[in-house]
DNA sequence: ACATAACTGTACCTCCAGGTCTATTATAAT
DNA sequence: ATTATAATAGACCTGGAGGTACAGTTATGT
């Protein structure tokens, strides 16, 4: 087979960022592909060329997110200190400032809008869901290890804790159009987590 | 005016509740007005001269939804004790594990799903959102006036805290199909607030 | 009983979402 | 240059969402 060029694979490219920031700003049922099309100045056949049908988008928009969190970007960044997980949390706080509480987290806005019947949809939500949660995980278990947290933590109980209170800090803003929620929950989730170190072990 | 018959105001109500079932299951702009009207075995004029819009029927939902909360419905009872409080968390853990996990809020997969474009939905989502903080602020705000809180804890702040963890958890579960996450958000937000008591305290 | 307002049935309309089809043009390896 | 394949253009189609119009049918107060 021929190697695809660079000049299509940019349109898909431009198509794949402009489904992101449609279905951020107003969900994944309010956006049609004749949105796309319109933001990328594209036609419905280069749409179809490339996603098949709106699902096809939808799957390969998660795709390329997940695949762009692998690589570090979406402040999928490894953790490595407490002061670190403030700044984890502070970045989403930062990012929904910045979108004067009118968004909430784009993925966790399309997972909210799943049906029962989009079963492929749901899993890559999920996938992008566990990834985040397992950066979480890594930090709490590199802290055990190091016994700088109590015993009885559970480090993926926590990574589900902080997941939760950040999406639903999110969520709360959006409808509020005010972080203070979102502020809140992140600082009392920081009160307890940093409630759970132990100041011995190693290094 | 003559005052509204009986019947009418019925098949309304059945209306809004076929309405908020779908809106739960699989969202608002999922759910059209054909699918209300099906449910309920009426037809457009029935539905154009109760509602006005499809827009109308959003609202009037969660008026309805609203005004049965103020009566003490969907889990808004006064809570007064920290054995209420985790109660407050678990019937929202069993309503979502009733449905398999299939579905969050009723009322943040509304949240969700807003564009900055509908304000007056966004303000109605709002309304119930506060009622839902306010039961719970009421609860830690009772219990600092007893002594029984410390004294730096803001009741405010942790019906913030409170909300936002439940939502987040009820999502998560929601793409995981999973209660665990949701069960680990609660069961860690729980440790947190109590250890935030005070063993003082009057009564 | 009768005027009036509230309710209901049914037909109709417009628009756009989502998608197919055929044809044409770049590209890229040989 | 040739040929396969990928990319683009744009006309066309179908169904259903959302809504209107209007006529008919109950209920209600007096």
């Amino acid at each position: 087979m021929s190697a695809p060029s660079a000049r299509p694979k940019k349109t898909k490219h431009r198509m794949i960022l402009a489904a992101m920031d449609l279905f951020h700003a107003q969900g994944v049922r309010a956006t049609s592909p004749q949105d796309v099309m319109d933001r990328t100045a594209t036609g419905k056949s280069q749409f179809y060329h490339h996603f098949g049908s709106k699902e096809g988008l939808v799957h390969e928009t998660l795709q390329y997110f997940y695949a762009q969190m692998c690589e570090g970007q979406f402040n999928n960044q490894p953790i490595r200190t407490w002061k670190g997980l403030e700044a984890w949390f502070g970045f989403f706080v930062t990012v929904s400032k910045q979108y004067d509480c009118q968004r909430g987290c784009p993925i966790g806005t399309i997972g909210n809008e799943l049906d029962p019947a989009q079963e492929l949809i749901r899993q890559d939500v999920n996938a992008v869901f566990t990834k985040a949660m397992a950066n979480l995980e890594r930090f709490f278990d590199n802290q055990k290890e190091q016994k700088r947290l109590k015993v009885g933590a559970d480090p993926q109980e926590l990574a589900q804790f902080c997941f939760a209170t950040l999406q639903g800090g999110l969520l709360v803003s959006k409808v509020q159009r005010h972080p203070q929620a979102l502020e809140a929950a992140v600082k009392n989730a920081l009160i307890y987590l940093k409630s759970l170190r132990q100041s011995g072990g190693a290094a």
